[in-house]
Formats: structure tokens, C-alpha cells, sequence
DNA sequence: AGTCTCGTTCAGTCAACACTGAACGAACTG
DNA sequence: CAGTTCGTTCAGTGTTGACTGAACGAGACT
């Protein structure tokens, strides 16, 4: 029972977490529901756990998938959809964020073009934002295509 | 006036990107005709400028300034204030984001200690979870700390 | 074919929140 | 001490968008 209101009080911090992040708030508690379960769930199990419609299940299962946190499991002689984590959900997810940034960053070049050419000035300054976005954008690409590197390596676990 | 334009539509783009972070779109619009004019700002001018009315400006001007994204500079007997770009204000961006993380980070370990020693791979999954925002977060910091590591450094300009 | 059980889609609703207008407080000027 | 000009605060409003309920479509089993 403990347990039981641990792992809610998870999930609804994990909803919290996602909205604050402009993502939607059931999609964050998916995540956090499958991170506390460690299973597969269809969707109906999750809309009747998390007291949320089946569409919202549908829609925002549908979401996280496009992104790869998820993935759609399928069991034989079940038709059934099982979702459950994605293989490295976390790499996929800074890898998620780093295409937002490196696409914030293009269009950020897009708008300094449109720039005449003798503002000078203003052209650097602008030059400088979509530097930011596109370093960004990089630097979690690298970080995501090899997360070994890097401050506060994980303790390793036998699985 | 092509000039002008151009102005208006980076103005606005970095509205709606500022809305798509989460954050509000005025405050991305602020931070555009900043960096787009180059010059300080009184609250009284962005208000004209953008078509909003002062409130909006006094406080998306003060959302800003507690990022250190934009600073507030007093010219002498002038009693208007003046915000202008804060020194390496993208650093300071990546810094915000990174005390978010952090603070995410932590909250998530709370979680993890709020569930029964004995359910090992919930807490292992959980804790995963928490050392991603982590690393997140210091990686972050090291960033904005170290600006000049990393992809695709920035043309250098003397001031 | 008929029925049942899925998942998806879409119009409608509701709540959160950005934004505004007006009132207030503060600091300077005459 | 009025009068003025700032910036801020707060209640009210408008709008966006997440979420729901119901209808629909697709397979599967009898």
C-alpha cells in the first residue's frame, strides 16, 4: 500500500514534470507509470490506472512513440498493443530535444538571411542566437551518440 | 522598410518559439527586439513597438531579467529603466536550464527514496531516471562555464 | 455474415494562463 | 505640497489546447 502511493505520487510528479516542459501532463505520467512498473501495459490498462479516457491514452501513447521513449510491443495470439520503454528512452529523448534546437536553429538562420545585407551589426547579433541553437543542437547529438562521456557516470548494475 | 520587415519577422519568430519552450510570447518578443536592435529598451518602447500594454511588458521585462538574460541599466538622470542584452545571455540561458534539470533531477531522487527498500529495480529505474536529469543538468553547467569547448565554435569579433 | 473488441478520430468542453486595463505606489519636479 | 511620470500589482477577460465522449473502422473468432 506503501508502495502503491509511492509509485502515484511518482507518476503524478512525473505528469507535473512533462507539462512544465510543454509536453502534456498524461504523457509524462505514462512514462512515469511505465517507468514504475517496469512492464508492458495496453492502453486500456493505463487509461483505467491512470483514470484518464482511452483517447487521451491513444493520443498521447502515439506521441511518445514518435519520439522513440516508447515502443509498441506485440504479443502473439494478443491483438492487444502493449507499449512499453523504448531502448534508451533518455538518449532518445535528448536526442528528441536536440533535432527541436537544431531545427529552432536553421529557421533562426533562415530570419538572419532575410537581413539586408549592410546591417552589419544586426545580422551578428542574430548570427549569434542560431550559434546557439545549432552548437546546442551538436553537443546533444554528440552527448546522445555517446553517452559513456560525460560528468557523473552512472554506478554500474548487473542486470 | 524591407529592413523593417525583416525585424518584424524575426520578432515574431522568436515569439512563437519562445511559446513553444514553454515560455510566454511575449517575453520571446522582448528578447528578439533586443537582440534585433541592439540598444536598450525602455518598457514604455517595447510596449509601442510590440502593441502590448506596459503590464505585459514590466512583467515578461522581469521574467527575463530573473534569467539574466536581459539586464536592467540606469542612465543618469533619466528616471526610465532600460533593459538591455545581459553578457553572454545564451550562457545564461543554458545555465537556467540547467538549475530547472537539476532541481527536476532532484525531485525525482526524492521519489526514488520514497519507495520500499526492497523494490530494487523500481528504485534501479527510477534512479535512472533521476542520474539522466543529473548529468543533464551538470553537462549543462560545464557548458556554460566552458564556452568555448564544443562543435562549431562561434566567429570571434572584437568588440 | 454477425458480433465483439480493439485503436483511432473528431467535435465539443473545460480549465489554465497569458494578456489587458485600471488603480496604486514611488520618486522626481515645479 | 500639488502635479507628473514612471513601474508594478491585481482582478477580469480572452484564448489556446489538453482532455473527454461518442462514433467509426479494422480485424478476429464463431
Amino acid at each position: 500500500m506503501d508502495s502503491k502511493s509511492a509509485a502515484e505520487n511518482f507518476i503524478e510528479r512525473m505528469g507535473v514534470i512533462s507539462q512544465a516542459d510543454g509536453q502534456t501532463r498524461i504523457s509524462g505520467r505514462i512514462l512515469g507509470l511505465l517507468i514504475v512498473e517496469g512492464r508492458p501495459f495496453t492502453l486500456g490498462e493505463m487509461a483505467e490506472r491512470l483514470q484518464i479516457s482511452k483517447a487521451s491514452a491513444s493520443t498521447n501513447a502515439r506521441l511518445l512513440r514518435t519520439s522513440g521513449v516508447i515502443r509498441l510491443v506485440s504479443h502473439a495470439g494478443d491483438r492487444q498493443d502493449y507499449y512499453e520503454l523504448g531502448t534508451d528512452p533518455y538518449r532518445r529523448m535528448m536526442a528528441t530535444v536536440g533535432e527541436r534546437l537544431a531545427n529552432i536553429g536553421a529557421e533562426v538562420l533562415e530570419a538572419e538571411a532575410s537581413f539586408p545585407p549592410n546591417d552589419m551589426d544586426t545580422r551578428r547579433r542574430v548570427h549569434q542566437l542560431a550559434d546557439f541553437y545549432l552548437r546546442m543542437a551538436e553537443r546533444l547529438k554528440d552527448w546522445s551518440d555517446h553517452p559513456e562521456n560525460g560528468p557523473a557516470p552512472a554506478p554500474r548494475h548487473n542486470s
